[in-house]
DNA sequence: CAACTACATTGCACATTACGCAACGTTGGT
DNA sequence: ACCAACGTTGCGTAATGTGCAATGTAGTTG
């Protein structure tokens, strides 16, 4: 495997770390000065890093734009941030929104929870997430229309990662159906044993679902159940980024659940942990 | 400069942009399937690019993480970004979010206005600022601790881009003192003639001035004076950001402006679209 | 179901490419 | 004004990355 392309990206991660000198960026590779200058004259070239005043290597513009290209619609991102950490802050777990992009289901963001920074979940942005296996996965396909998720689901193998796992098309349509009956989704252990998801899904301006919001815990810190009974927070921070996306809810003339998201704006008035602001 | 990394820089840029089949690659970069092979294996080892399940490339997760990890402080820009979009609706200009990282201030979120797209600025986010010739430049620099600020200074070869640059050491700081007076900052063309710009301090928990947002307009759309009507909305927004980073804003016992301040947290109720819940 | 096509992957020999070296510039410090 | 530390340039060499041809793997069609 590349030799040349291995060192180069072994300077783009130093140069994002902290800022990266010419002798310290040669030191660290274990070559000359004058190969690493090379190396990184042909990032700089790029925008990949770029030379700061003091004449230090950081990490530059170009793979910032592209990673924003790349996380595609900006805008959910953005939209949704402020609605995503309330969500966090409320319930105290580890929130996920999660966009259909291409063929696959990708982390777009997560608000870590602070309580269990020990164990580190695997999930991370810019990450594909198991269409079947996952909570975020499952919402998302359950609403899409039928010959999209086929497409989708052609090419995967299915692996029965857990017990709980749905490992075959038909057990997985069932499931699929499940959740378009009562709205949401649950990932119960599905993927990783020990980690249990609650799932709800966002939708644009024309009523399609193009991305999930999750809450996520594991097993020592919540029970399946007591992650439920954030559920109504859950939903009601899901229709609350619907609604900046232009969705309008449909008449309340329906189900339980879907009243408590129209009461649930108020919980934008305070968190109550004496910050003031917050 | 080194050949193998320009293409591998290039398959990135176009696995950000769409799937990239093996021939693809191949095919824009001009070369054997077998080179375009061992460049993206390389990528891939480094999650620079992705396989999916279709066996097509596109961005991996591991440029994602850098970029976030190199704008560093998402906290700031995801407490920031509701109000940033908030700005930008109100106003209907340009807005900046800048923060000083390591010894040079860089954008780490930009919303543009819808109005003058024609007209491409030239900020980007994770883009170096001049620390002397723009509006959040100049407001860092002016709430900066003077042996911080001599510090960032020494490096700086000052150069006089526009008629309305401060292009010494001495007029810089005269202009700083009354920026501290003010309590925020112009840019009247000072680095391209055309552009306009306010912007206003924000800060964290500690007091401290970490950041600026700022309202931008070229000549043809609004004059400064036109741009400073909108001072009120600017510190409102610099201010709410603020405390959201826990910053809480001292005794009202103070000049006019920020009186202003205070009773802005009003705008959050509605913009006035008629969406409910923002 | 076999034959075909299109695509990805592996091994190998060659020469292009990236490398280290050493000399030269440049900056900042004492 | 000297020295030291760092960045930059030119050049010969060989290690590295490359193209080719052969092999493997689906997916498609008669």
């Amino acid at each position: 495997m590349s030799q040349s392309i291995r060192r180069a990206i072994d300077l783009i991660r130093r140069s994002a770390e902290h800022p990266l000198s010419l002798t310290e960026a040669a030191d660290v590779l274990g070559v000359h000065k004058s190969t690493a200058l090379r190396i990184l004259q042909t990032l700089e070239s790029a925008r990949f890093v770029r030379r700061t005043g003091a004449g230090t290597y950081v990490l530059g513009s170009g793979l910032i734009e592209l990673s924003e290209l790349a996380l595609g619609s900006m805008d959910l991102r953005q939209f949704a941030a402020a609605h995503l950490r309330g969500l966090q802050r409320e319930t105290g777990h580890t929130v996920h929104l999660a966009q259909l992009t291409g063929d696959e289901i990708i982390y777009i963001d997560k608000v870590d929870s602070p309580a269990f920074d020990a164990v580190k979940l695997p999930s991370r942005v810019g990450r594909a997430v198991s269409l079947y296996a996952s909570a975020v996965g499952k919402t998302i396909l359950a609403y899409l229309p039928s010959e999209e998720r086929d497409r989708l689901l052609s090419h995967v193998v299915f692996e029965r990662f857990t017990e709980t796992t749905f490992a075959d098309r038909d057990s997985l349509d069932a499931e699929l159906t499940r959740i378009r009956e009562q709205g949401w989704a649950t990932d119960n252990g599905e993927h990783d044993a020990y980690v249990m998801c609650v799932a709800a899904p966002v939708r644009d301006s024309r009523g399609q679902v193009i991305a999930a919001t999750s809450i996520t815990a594991i097993e020592v810190i919540a029970s399946l159940d007591q992650l439920m009974s954030n559920l109504p927070l859950l939903m009601g921070t899901a229709n609350q980024i619907s609604q900046e996306l232009g969705y309008t809810l449909p008449e309340p003339a329906e189900p339980l659940l879907v009243a408590h998201h129209l009461r649930l704006p108020e919980r934008r008035a305070d968190a109550g942990d004496g910050q003031p602001g917050r």
